[in-house]
DNA sequence: GTGGCAGTCTAGACAGAGTCTAAATTGACG
DNA sequence: CGTCAATTTAGACTCTGTCTAGACTGCCAC
């Protein structure tokens, strides 16, 4: 049936390279550095962040490099691209569907706490079109 | 009760000064002709697509009054700012609750179908806060 | 080993959306 | 008509993200 274990967050630095093999992701140095960064704890970090959490750890990776590192990472299902507001790009290091609260005033970002949120009567894709992924999002502000 | 009657689209170009003031947004020339494009049908628009539709009706406004009338009416419920893929902001001259279909490859939005989708046990907000919208965003390919 | 090659990484130029600033314009009201 | 606050403007500026051209890396064949 050859059912893919993916390794969701915290995932030890010595396991990211298996991680990334796992899913096709070629390994080298710097996908390391950044995967280890994103898969220590489940966390939403834009491309900023996790550039400045490599410097933070003695590491760097040129821009090209963490955008581009970051694009594969997504698309090959290890992380989730979360398009919040429009200013910045956010990845997600848990993969698997789950819905946000937005902090519109203080630009904070949540997980739905795991209560069983359901979409029913989603209607079925335009013709010529299939499902990729659904996005929800619950912008709050502070009262 | 002072229920407030939102006009929404199709609205008349003559009826656009007083879509805008029963929303309590001060009425100007380039407001008028931005709201005239807006609420001439439900639809989406981008910034550069509403500027560009002044130059075709012969009106113009700067960038930052294009920018800053969308927003301001964003601000006041006349049309729903919809952040879709972190390129460009959307707004929507229909501001009823409604969720979209976004198809990757070609960039095409539309609307949900009007049938009676539902989020159930949707979590209460975080403490000290309060729902402002909630955003569905289906994301499909093209096959 | 060593030559070649594809894939990856890099610096820095570049692109495009959106914001900011300071000055000019408008229009409401006395 | 004069004043004042709100609005508009041009254009500089910021910021995220992309592109380009060259350098580097690692692996395989010989």
């Amino acid at each position: 049936m050859n059912i893919k274990k993916i390794m969701t967050p915290p995932v030890r630095r010595e396991d990211v390279p298996a991680a990334l093999a796992s899913l096709g992701i070629a390994v080298t140095a710097q996908r390391i550095e950044i995967g280890a960064i994103l898969l220590e704890s489940m966390q939403h970090l834009s491309a900023e962040q996790v550039q400045a959490r490599l410097e933070a750890d003695g590491a760097s990776a040129s821009k090209a490099t963490v955008y581009n590192t970051l694009g594969l990472f997504a698309k090959k299902g290890l992380v989730r691209e979360l398009v919040i507001d429009g200013a910045r790009v956010f990845y997600d290091s848990n993969p698997s569907d789950h819905f946000h609260f937005y902090n519109v005033d203080d630009g904070t970002l949540f997980d739905f706490p795991s209560s069983p949120v359901t979409l029913t009567n989603l209607p079925t894709p335009p013709e010529g079109t299939k499902l990729d992924k659904v996005d929800v999002i619950v912008r709050v502000t502070t009262k």
